[in-house]
DNA sequence: TTCCTCGGATACCGGCACTATCTAAGCACG
DNA sequence: CGTGCTTAGATAGTGCCGGTATCCGAGGAA
């Protein structure tokens, strides 16, 4: 198919298409000739998914083709491949180390990974990306005089980690092995809206239980 | 204090809190004459809230605004002031309903409602912006050929469940009667945050359990 | 041949969150 | 009183980001 089939069939206008594209999102068609290239099924999957990581889970289009990048490069292994990926996702600036606030957060995150025996996060703790963006977010709790620490965050982490196993379940059940990569990137970034609606919506729901009607 | 002192406190530029004064997200200073206002320690503690919410909760400056418009409004009792101040929080644009993804995706998240008791949801479904992200996000998982129906979503939403759940008891013990609306909003927004680097971190160590270290 | 469409390259746009510059008023000190 | 520094407030400008719009020359179809 060429560029105004693929637009038709994803929704996305060619201007857009032809962004991605020049931004190394989408690889581009087989070069037919100099005026026209050929698009395939994989070109239209790899869009959607693009889309998706965009407009729904928010990721920057400049992350985006950091963990597309590695989603495609064959020459590692799968594990270390959705570990890269995942890894180019967040971006948040580095807290100020100075701050008191980020000092004691750093210090009730590690205790809170001990407290739970995650040994893994605690090893990578001072590279991962995800540490830091909890460290980021525990010290604004704490600058506002909220006592946040690992006690409180324990139960927390409890249950995420029971969401974490549901999510790897059903990457087992849902995913042939040669398209575990990519679903595991899709699941890591769209579970995340349906979670936050989730947790919205429980919280209203909660409310109304407790308040009555808001 | 005054603009320089208020700046030195808070670490936050003399240029940006004038930008925020612009902006209504900071009440004006007491204007003592011309050329001098006085600032006091609700300043100081309602910039860190604008700061946390626009630069940890990843909040727009103009949906800040409406947020905190909210929280002030003594004119309102403190249930419908949380719930009005919640509300100006997500924007997603509108889904395109003539997608059938999004039609299956809403009658899905209808159905999950339903299973769940969920009567407070379901009846401000029409018009919760928080329902329509829901749908949103789940038609996007839907497009990328995931079934993602009602019954998959059931337990996360339990889960989500007991952490609003926690959420709230928090909420009970650690903020008097007056703070309350600021707090819930400071819950509401800087939470999410710290799940999802929660869950992150969870899937992480998970995936290092089942498949060995990244 | 004529005309439409394609791909590719380049320039441009609108929104957002600031940031820099300017002005005139106030106060402090000699 | 005058000189110089700081302040509040207004206005204009900046850099980035996610696209759009325009232009061009090559193909292909009637």
């Amino acid at each position: 198919m060429r560029l105004a089939e693929l637009s038709r069939l994803s929704g996305v206008s060619t201007a857009t298409i032809k962004y991605y594209l020049r931004e190394g999102l989408l690889p581009p068609g087989r070069q037919v000739n100099a005026t026209t290239a050929e698009y395939d099924e994989g070109h239209v999957r790899r869009l959607r998914l693009v889309r998706a990581l965009i407009q729904v889970g928010r990721v920057p289009v400049a992350a985006a083709k950091e963990v597309l990048a590695h989603v495609d490069d064959d020459s590692l292994g799968r594990t270390i491949r959705l570990g890269a990926a995942l890894w180019a996702l967040p971006q948040d600036p580095a807290p100020d180390e100075e701050d008191p606030a980020v000092v004691t957060a750093r210090a009730e995150v590690d205790r809170l990974l001990r407290m739970l025996g995650w040994e893994t996060a605690r090893e990578l703790s001072v590279l991962s990306p995800v540490h830091r963006s909890l460290v980021v977010a525990v010290a604004a709790l704490r600058r506002l005089g909220y006592d946040w620490d690992a006690e409180l965050m324990a139960p927390y982490a409890r249950l995420m980690h029971q969401v974490a196993e549901r999510d790897l379940d059903f990457l087992e059940t849902h995913a042939s092995e040669a398209e575990r990569v990519e679903t595991a990137v899709a699941a890591a970034v769209l579970f995340e809206p349906v979670l936050r609606a989730l947790h919205r919506l429980a919280q209203e729901e909660e409310s109304a239980r407790r308040y009555g009607i808001v």
